[in-house]
DNA sequence: GGTAAAATCGTGCAAATCGTCCATTTAACG
DNA sequence: CGTTAAATGGACGATTTGCACGATTTTACC
């Protein structure tokens, strides 16, 4: 997949004159940069947010790299995630991929297609295990699979820019459910936000000494697993203590029941992604107008 | 990072062919030194100036700052290594993904990129952080890196071919140490056989399910971590006994101590990418001989 | 210091893109 | 239905870009 492209290219993928491409450029309508010489160069984050925002379809998707019909079907979130589901125990990455990225073309927020459809989609994976159709090493491998659809949309994606806040977060020790931090960050980054996932299984020593040294704005810890119910509290307890009141907390996670929840403090509890985005926004908003 | 950059690498760092930098250097648009043999060197701060004079963004920022790559000397690699221990600990993702992308570019092979470099480089953290000298989540957060950088490099490579022969493989349970497996995953991509990571942490059972479902000619078990030397014998013990003869079993990992490893059955025990490498070509030149 | 490999030099040329102009299509309105 | 404003698509010479080539310089390594 290129990174810069000609507005001829991009008049190819969305079948309309090279010279409208320019104009639209010269108005500002597509994020263009130039080179020394004057030439016009589009970025894909440059394509995606004008695909997404205008009416014109990537009636050729594979002059961009783009998987062959990006952008044409206009799938549905249902319809998705029952194609997600089969396309992750069929072990087909090419389908996932298509999926999100139709998805993410149709106007659908990252937020919606982690919850709604990958999220739900692991669900029914789960469901299919419990009825003894579906293997485990399916379960896994759709895991792999989404991570990378993760990170290819995490490249796609529009960098952080200078002025983004920074944020900062991941899964505690014993947790190695790596999907949840995977979509928080990916989802803080559309968001405007600098966001940077520190991994899974990270001790709460570690997560101090991070949240010291990079004084993020928020910081998100994903939960999936919790071994020992105690230390986690402690240990959470004590991170929040030293830094809740300069870092916004953020927790999520199946593993946080209403029972540990409650004996938590923290900024936001988001159980799923679509909140997460939420606050993030919200939060995003008052730092632009703190700093004013 | 250098003060002074040749125009290549420029040209990388924003996208452009280097006959376009050099053009931009003589015609005066880039503030430009000369060697005394008369190579141009471009100083960093007529970058930044050219960068922001012109509207032209720095698409790979990374780029710069980088040593100019040269083919397969040691020097070469050991520069990588240290650069990359480096940009691991800042969490610098560009410079790590560039090191990558320039060492395959420059025709090293994807198994010395993750023996020499990667994983030496990873020791090397390791090392910082017995020294307390590194963090955990430094650590942890270089995974992460790591492993978008190896998914990206997968995109790179060229889907495996119809006739491909199947490879699958993972991490055993409890092991959920992911970056073995994908390494493993993409050498073996490199070397032409379609290969498919299950991921991490799979019981024994599934991966009986997985060979007898799919039928690999090749099955990669990755040991980074064994929680319970008794079970993991006899896990794989029975694993072997039932696929052992018709399917050619490949070990590796820190893990595996002699001492377990006298205890277990296999085609080829490869403690590195390298050996894993050499075994995969010679079976699959087996492999296409038995066809013929 | 010396040697071989790699990187860069300058040059020339084909292809792509630029800005601009204009004919045509589309949409809106009385 | 006719008029008008706006948007589109195509064509033109001038300019810019990307690539290939042998010659030269720099670098790695003994």
């Amino acid at each position: 997949m290129r990174d810069l492209l000609t507005p001829k290219q991009l008049a190819r993928a969305i079948d309309v004159s090279e010279s409208s491409v320019k104009r639209w450029c010269d108005k500002g309508v597509i994020e263009t940069q130039y080179t020394a010489g004057g030439h016009r160069r589009i970025t894909m984050a440059g394509v995606l947010e004008f695909v997404r925002s205008g009416k014109f379809e990537l009636v050729h998707p594979e002059a961009l790299g783009l998987p062959p019909t990006s952008g044409q079907s206009n799938r549905v979130v249902y319809r998705a995630r029952e194609q997600l589901t089969e396309a992750l125990i069929a072990g087909d990455e090419g389908v996932c991929r298509q999926i999100a990225i139709d998805l993410y073309l149709a106007k659908h927020s990252l937020s919606v297609i982690c919850d709604d459809v990958f999220a739900a989609a692991f669900r029914q994976v789960g469901e299919r295990w419990a009825c003894g159709e579906a293997e485990v090493y399916q379960e896994r491998r759709g895991c792999e699979i989404t991570l990378r659809v993760l990170h290819e949309l995490r490249a796609i994606l529009a960098q952080p820019g200078e002025a983004a806040p920074l944020a900062i977060g991941g899964a505690a020790s014993d947790d190695q459910y790596s999907l949840g931090t995977a979509m928080a960050e990916l989802v803080l980054r559309d968001a405007k936000w600098n966001a940077v996932s520190l991994g899974d299984n990270l001790p709460f020593e570690t997560l101090a000494t991070a949240i010291r040294k990079h004084r993020p704005k928020l910081f998100w810890l994903s939960c999936s697993f919790i071994a020992d119910e105690a230390e986690f509290l402690s240990g959470y307890g004590g991170l929040y203590e030293e830094y809740g009141l300069e870092v916004a907390f953020v927790v999520g996670g199946y593993a946080l029941t209403d029972e540990i929840r409650h004996q938590m403090k923290y900024s936001a509890f988001c159980d799923n992604m679509q909140r997460l985005e939420a606050f993030a926004q919200t939060l995003r908003a008052a730092i632009g107008e703190t700093r004013k």
